[in-house]
RNA sequence: GCGCCUGUAGCUCAGUUGGAUAGAGCAACGGACUUCUAAUCCGUAGGUCGCACGUUCGAGUCGUGCCAGGCGCGCCA
């Protein structure tokens, strides 16, 4: 973008003070260049005072005043000043914002996107719900997140694969088959005890009535009925999973069962390079983790005294799997509640030869839904959750999405199911959505009046000098800086935020400007603004995985 | 007891990785539709950034210690 000009600017500067002598030639200059968040302060500003002072023991507005009187002769530069107690504030010529404008209409939205990834594997892991219920508003809000992320990543330069883990090698599947043996059982009319730690929601029971009305034969057996209907109850509710996913817009390359690690070999094969490493070791006839060569947590059991591995030993072997795929990074995105055991994975990777900046976290924080303004009470093991099937039902997919990359994803997140079902300007969905909408509509109105609104790219944007137009195209760049901090720190939920601020320059714009006016160079680069802007705005909403209506 | 997360306007939350006078939405109050969609805009009001020290030119941000809330600490899955 335009901070490397901003940087030229600077250095031109400092070259020119240290030719007079001004700047001692070996001076550190690991000064920074920021937008300041105040508007009026101009396009960039910058430290770079702050840093020399120390080393000319001079105070810093001292050399701030020096640096702006050379930089004050650049022909790129429209003002420089300095403020506060030396920061050095200055704004780019309003020509060369209008060509990146330019650039940006010709070239298309793709040119903002930055590439951080240079090309980089990354696998995102997330949901990896086990199949013995339906997803609950807390998957919900991991798929959103997952999927945005994997979303934002792609566009930055990486190569995304999105999986889905199902635990199936062990017993909770088992236990959904062993519930819904149970209640099948009542279905027949016989008395039978529930015990508590199994499945208690209400959709065991129209498991195994549909097992029943399906005429599934199901073996005399006990064992051999459970192992039958652990497969048909648990490929059930998977199929009901895949397509709540696919509703709310989510899509996974691949399904990865624990199983498989087993099949191929990969739990064998990690267990011998942790004993070959000397990090795994017997006590109690049972083997260790030797947790503490690397992180600060106690040891773990890998295999138990019974023989039987643990999830710990999977575990690490998918993650194992998963660089033996050739990816580089993996991302895992959990529930918090599980925090407590990434010190042990983190460590585990570090025994597998890998840094521990491989594996990266995203905790996602409990959602309490607000219902008439109070929260909805949710529990697995009664049964009173609320599924992801139910809020989408009633607030729509946009409206679910946008509100899920509305917080950070560890902090806790309160839905407002009233709120998110109003079509009304309290419901910030609308408000971006609308900005996309309104600018459709200038362009249905324009090419009514006979306006070629196709063949834009001829536009002079030097007619743009509105104040709040140099600002629009600002902001519109702006889109690059924001994905590669979001990229960069794993920070889905910086693209709403963006699309709140840039739409809302719009939308005092529109209010105090019109586009379409008797001046035709004019109204053709105000369209061209507008085109590039909607652009923005569509690109950003599907980053989301929000819709973008030309009509609202 | 130990560890992680959170604490910012009445409410819900941001805060550009240490920058300037801490921001937005909602709620409250007052205004703007004969002109491209009023699901919008303009304005007013609202603060001990949980508390206390420390690090430095500079702290909501980093460190230490408290306080409050949430979560986690098995040869469970």
């Amino acid at each position: 973008m335009l901070r490397s000009i901003a940087a030229k600017i600077i250095n031109n500067g400092i070259e020119d003070a240290q030719r007079s002598g001004s700047i001692p030639p070996d001076a550190r200059l690991n000064f920074i260049i920021e937008t300041p968040r105040e508007e009026g302060f101009g396009d960039y500003s910058t430290n770079v005072a702050f840093i020399l002072a120390p080393q000319l023991k001079k105070k810093p507005l001292d050399i701030a005043n020096m640096l702006v009187e050379r930089m004050q002769g650049s022909d790129l530069c429209q003002s420089v000043a300095v403020a506060g107690a030396g920061f050095i504030n200055f704004s780019l010529r309003g020509a060369l914002w209008q060509q990146l404008l330019k650039d940006t209409a010709s070239k298309g939205i793709e040119s903002l996107y930055p590439n951080v990834g240079g090309g980089r594997k990354v696998l995102i892991e997330f949901v990896s719900a086990n199949p013995t219920g339906p997803l609950h508003i807390g998957h919900g809000r991991g798929a959103a997140v997952g999927d945005v992320l994997a979303n934002l990543l792609r566009k930055t330069g990486h190569t995304v694969g999105r999986e889905y883990y199902i635990n199936d090698a062990g017993r909770q599947i088992r236990t959904l088959g062993r519930s819904t043996f149970l209640r099948l059982k009542e279905l027949k009319g016989e008395t039978v005890e529930y015990p508590q730690d199994l499945y208690q929601g209400d959709y065991v029971r129209e498991l195994a009535r549909k097992v029943m009305d399906e005429g599934i034969a199901v073996p005399a057996g006990e064992e051999e009925a459970i192992d039958l209907l652990s497969v048909y109850a648990s490929s059930h509710i998977m199929e009901g999973i895949k397509n709540d996913l696919r509703e709310f817009g989510v899509a996974f390359d691949n399904y990865f069962l624990e199983s498989s690690l087993y099949a191929s070999g990969v739990v064998d094969e990690t267990l011998a390079i942790l004993r070959e490493r000397g990090i795994a070791f017997e006590r109690d006839g049972a083997l260790w983790f030797k947790t503490d060569l690397f992180e600060k947590d106690e040891d773990r059991v890998l295999v138990k005294s019974d023989g039987e591995n643990t999830y710990f030993t999977s575990d690490i072997a998918y993650h194992l799997d998963k660089f033996k795929r050739s990816y580089e990074v993996l991302v895992d995105i959990w529930g918090s509640d599980h925090h407590g055991y990434i010190p042990r994975l983190r460590a585990s990777v570090q025994a597998l030869g890998r840094n521990k900046e491989d594996l990266r976290f995203l905790l996602i924080q409990f959602v309490t839904l607000i219902k008439d303004g109070k929260p909805v009470g949710m529990s697995t093991r009664s049964g009173e959750f609320t599924t992801l099937r139910e809020v989408l039902d009633e607030v729509g997919r946009d409206a679910c999405r946008y509100f899920f990359l509305m917080r950070k994803s560890d902090a806790h997140l309160e839905f407002d199911l009233d709120l998110a079902k109003k079509t009304s300007n309290e419901n910030p969905v609308y408000y971006v959505q609308y900005a996309h909408a309104r600018i459709e509509s200038i362009f249905r109105n324009a090419r009514e009046a006979g306006i070629n609104t196709d063949d834009l790219a001829g536009a002079d944007c030097g007619l743009l000098t509105l104040k709040e137009e140099l600002d629009l195209i600002r902001w519109i760049t702006r889109y690059h800086s924001v994905l590669e901090g979001a990229a960069r720190s794993l920070e889905p939920h910086r693209v709403t935020f963006y699309l709140m601020e840039l739409v809302g320059r719009f939308h005092s714009y529109y209010n105090k400007t019109r586009v379409l006016g008797n001046d035709a160079a004019l109204t053709r680069a105000r369209l061209l603004l507008m085109s590039t802007l909607q652009g923005v705005i569509r690109d950003g909403l599907g980053l989301v995985g929000v819709s973008a209506p030309e009509k609202m």
